[in-house]
DNA sequence: TCGTTCACG
DNA sequence: ACGTACGTGAACGAT
């Protein structure tokens, strides 16, 4: 994956780099005229000293350092009382995926093979994930518009095109099958909607009266359990209050108690062994979870049940990777693997083997380590990484 | 080199 | 009262 790189189309990346480009020239001036002064916008340090101490809005929170932070929720918070924070978010965007990706993707592409090359780290992430580096192709933009725009840059070499696959809640699946929590493991094995049917456990409503606020709530209580989040911090995902936030937890550790039991385990486990581990034995020691330090402890405690899911989603994707790669040679496919982004292979086929390849690829993944839960693969295929979505 | 911020799963 | 969801990498500014 390394060495064959994937195919970037300059000429897009060069025209989204122009429209950002006169897009933050407006918002620069927009944000001095409100500031009363020219700045560094991107410095924190000049920019804390404009919205706190000549305009005297809120320190809503401090850094680490002890500083008035300037963080995106501190802004959309301080939305509501200038227009200043507002430009700010709007320029931070901007100016982020313009400088992070547009400009260096561009640089970074072979002017001849007109492809991009990243390292793929097999030993760096703890949990056994790789990750990408020079450049990260791990964190290219999907969440905005603009950010969409980027990924159509991602494009098949001449004439082939695309293949996207990813694995569908495959942290829940994996979670309810470590847990073998009765309810989570009956609504994958009925392959519902698993939010829809958690938030119709929760709220104690049928699946079809599930509204879609009701729904985003049990999504945030979802992936927020597998990392151990707290009252406070679900209720700030939710912009709920800490109270309703605390009754969800709640609610959410009866509905699933074999969940909630095993979450204790592991933390126990790890006390006792010294390491927790994947389904496969893959281990991360967590020797804090013995500090006397409450703050360091608890972070121990998210680790550790946090570890176990993360890492056998990583083991489960690298052995199809491996299944994968095999099967392409034994056929002698001129299909090639480009990408993994954690629960996505990327690939380039030429058109007569699409059908072939989306068979092999849904196979591989679907089978390569058996959990005792339906595991779902979602594949596509498009003239851009965008549109292989 | 460190701190802050923010892009992704 | 403490700090507050896990795992990463990179750009920028300050030192």
């Amino acid at each position: 994956m390394e060495m064959e790189g994937i195919c970037i189309d300059s000429g897009i990346l060069r025209e989204i780099s122009e429209n950002l480009a006169s897009e933050l020239k407006r918002l620069e001036a927009a944000i001095y005229e409100q500031a009363g002064e020219t700045f560094k916008i991107g410095s924190t340090q000049q920019l804390g000293v404009i919205l706190f101490e000549k305009l005297g809005l809120r320190v809503v929170a401090k850094t680490s350092k002890g500083k008035p932070s300037t963080k995106e929720s501190v802004l959309l918070e301080l939305a509501t009382e200038h227009p200043l924070p507002g430009l700010l978010l709007d320029w931070r965007k901007l100016s982020k995926l313009k400088n992070t990706y547009v400009d260096t993707l561009g640089d970074l592409t072979h002017p001849e093979t007109r492809r991009i090359h990243t390292d793929f780290n097999q030993t760096v992430a703890a949990t056994g994930r790789l990750s990408s580096s020079n450049p990260n192709l791990q964190n290219i933009p999907v969440r905005t518009d603009v950010g969409r725009e980027i990924r159509k840059a991602f494009v098949p070499r001449e004439g082939w095109t695309l293949l996207a696959a990813d694995y569908v809640q495959i942290e829940l699946r994996i979670l309810a099958s470590m847990s073998e929590d009765k309810a989570l493991l009956q609504d994958f094995a009925d392959g519902k909607d698993i939010h829809t049917a958690t938030a119709a456990r929760v709220f104690h409503i049928d699946p079809d009266e599930v509204e879609r606020d009701q729904r985003r709530k049990a999504k945030e209580v979802n992936y927020g359990i597998p990392y151990g989040v707290s009252p406070w911090g679900l209720a700030q995902r939710l912009r709920s209050s800490v109270q309703e936030a605390q009754e969800l937890i709640e609610q959410y550790q009866r509905t699933y108690p074999d969940v909630s039991r095993w979450l204790v385990e592991t933390v126990e486990e790890a006390r006792d062994k010294g390491y927790v581990e994947t389904l496969l034995g893959r281990r991360r020691y967590v020797p804090t979870i013995k500090a006397s330090n409450r703050i360091e402890r608890s972070f121990a405690e998210r680790v550790a049940v946090n570890m176990p899911i993360q890492g056998t989603q990583a083991d489960m994707i690298k052995i199809a990777m491996v299944n994968i790669h095999r099967r392409m040679q034994a056929e002698g496919v001129q299909s090639r693997m480009l990408l993994q982004v954690h629960d996505e292979l990327v690939f380039e086929v030429p058109p007569e083997e699409e059908t072939t390849m989306r068979h092999l690829i849904e196979t591989e993944m679907v089978n390569a380590l058996p959990i005792g839960v339906p595991v779902e693969v979602d594949v596509n295929t498009g003239a851009n990484w965008l549109d292989a979505h």
